[in-house]
RNA sequence: GGAGGGAUGGCCGAGCGGCCUAUGGCGCCUGUCUUGAAAACAGGUCUGGGGAAACCCAGCGGGGGUUCGAAUCCCUCUCCCUCCGCCA
């Protein structure tokens, strides 16, 4: 959620940005609108509370009876005043939340614009893309060669957009996940395990509702949300806290499955493992002061990289533009790794600095040493990495001629001695 | 699932319709005293909103209600604790 302040005093910035974001401006009107009328209905009603509490205190120590009662009766009328005009506040605040909670981040200045993710900026590419003497096979056929990805069954238990990983394609993704949590604490997050489900005000806190709504999986029930990404939990711990300046910033990684409806990509990539409705994920996530959030972030793109590195797998650095940018974020980069056999770069990591963005929504301040007003957080996400596109990229890129696929060598202290995956 | 007990400021804890405009203690900050510290004493110490300011409004787990007036009474929900049952 933005600060109201920046929307009534610099509205030009926050219209901009709309339009940069191919979004209608109109809203920032609006708000306008509602907020000069909450203020003068509350300078109003506020008066009247003042009475009400005044002559109330004097209706208790009133000795004369008739004088008591023609202040209760007087009172009466101020205290139907209050109520009407109580219910017009609710109403304008909440409208004015719904809309203010609907306009998305601010980008940084320097956003490059652009339509829509086509006009992202390739900044870097790095690692040599592997020369092959034999034609690379894309993930769906190598893994049922093998035998370690099961589409039928998959889809025979669950429907479309599901399957299962079997034998050494199973290990091998548990590989990649507790090695990249390994990696990530020693970068200096600690980790976090944390509840897959929760509760609306949760969702609402990091900006997954009620934008998203149609991309959740909801508990009817018990009004459980299954979490779309780590860090939904991640930014729930702290809302309504106020932190110690002393513990920031304040760095976790956690290992979540993720769940995703995915009814905006109805008909994309519906062939192999590289959208589902479910798919495992390794976040970073961080609670810093506002000043250091811009090396954070950048931190935290270096922490997302090394498990490329790591991995020894291609990949290349994008900016993206306005028309792609997230709703909560002034800034992302993406990191998108090779896959020989699909022939794609997938997108792997999203590292996002979202400022006091999520912070203002889900009320997370901390406490300057040096005393004074507690001041709102800047959060920053990236993931380290998404799961089953890092796995893509590892049986794409590992594959040998014989159509075995050998492990990375930092995964092998993961996978038991095995240092070569063989069909079963 | 059943029975009972709770939820009040950073923490502990009083408060049971109007001297609560939230007592008291701990912690923390500032001052006095001290070479310095401790102790003692004095003052301060929550969040959000409105206002140029003075100041005002709201908040005692959440929501609703009764009343001129609610931390306090009523309804409801959530969470925590104890015991019983069931269970991976």
């Amino acid at each position: 959620m933005l600060d109201i302040n920046l929307i009534r005093e610099t509205p030009e910035i926050v219209r901009k940005s709309l339009r940069d974001r191919q979004m209608d401006p109109a809203p920032v009107d609006r708000v306008i609108e509602l907020d000069s009328e909450r203020r003068s209905l509350l300078s109003r009603i506020e008066t009247l509370k003042n009475e009400r509490n005044v002559v109330s205190r004097e209706i208790g120590k009133s000795k004369d009876p008739t004088e008591r009662q023609a202040k209760i009766e007087a009172m009466r009328l101020v205290g139907d005043q209050i109520s009407a005009g109580d219910e017009r506040i609710r109403l304008v605040e909440q409208e004015l939340q719904s809309v203010l909670s609907s306009i998305p981040n601010v980008p940084l200045e320097d956003t490059p614009y652009g339509v829509d993710d086509n006009e992202n900026v390739v900044l870097r590419v790095e690692g040599e893309p592997r020369k092959f003497d034999f034609t690379p096979l894309p993930h769906w056929d190598l893994g049922v060669k093998l035998g370690i990805i099961d589409f039928e069954r998959g889809g025979k238990i669950s429907g479309s957009r599901f399957y299962i990983l079997s034998g050494a394609g199973a290990r091998l993704q548990r590989a990649l996940i507790a090695w990249m949590l390994d990696l990530h604490i020693r970068q200096g997050y600690t980790e976090k395990y944390t509840p897959f489900m929760v509760k609306e005000e949760t969702m609402f806190s990091s900006g997954q509702l009620p934008k998203f709504r149609e991309n959740l999986y909801h508990d009817a029930e018990e009004d459980y949300w299954m979490v779309p990404t780590a860090e939904v939990p991640l930014t729930g711990m702290y809302m309504g806290e106020i932190l110690d300046e002393g513990n920031l910033p304040a760095r976790f990684t956690a290992y979540t499955p993720c769940f995703r409806r995915e009814k905006m990509s109805a008909g994309k990539d519906v062939r192999g493992i590289k959208r589902g409705h479910q798919f495992d994920k390794v976040e970073m996530y961080i609670f810093c002061r506002p000043e250091e959030s811009p090396a954070e972030f950048e931190r935290m793109l270096a922490d997302a990289e090394a498990t490329c590195r790591g991995l020894e797998l291609p990949y290349r650095v994008k900016r993206q533009c306005s028309g792609d940018l997230g709703f909560n974020a002034r800034i992302t980069y993406d990191l998108e790794v090779w896959a020989p056999g699909c022939g794609e770069w997938l997108e792997v990591s999203s590292v996002s600095n979202v400022g006091d963005f999520q912070a203002r929504r889900a009320n997370i301040k901390y406490r300057p040493v040096e005393g004074g007003k507690a001041r709102l957080v800047h959060t920053l996400n990236g993931s380290g990495l998404g799961m089953p596109r890092t796995l893509i990229s590892v049986l794409e890129n590992y594959q040998q001629a014989d159509g075995s696929i050998d492990v990375p060598k930092v995964l092998r202290p993961w996978m038991g001695g095995v240092d070569n995956i063989r069909p079963v």
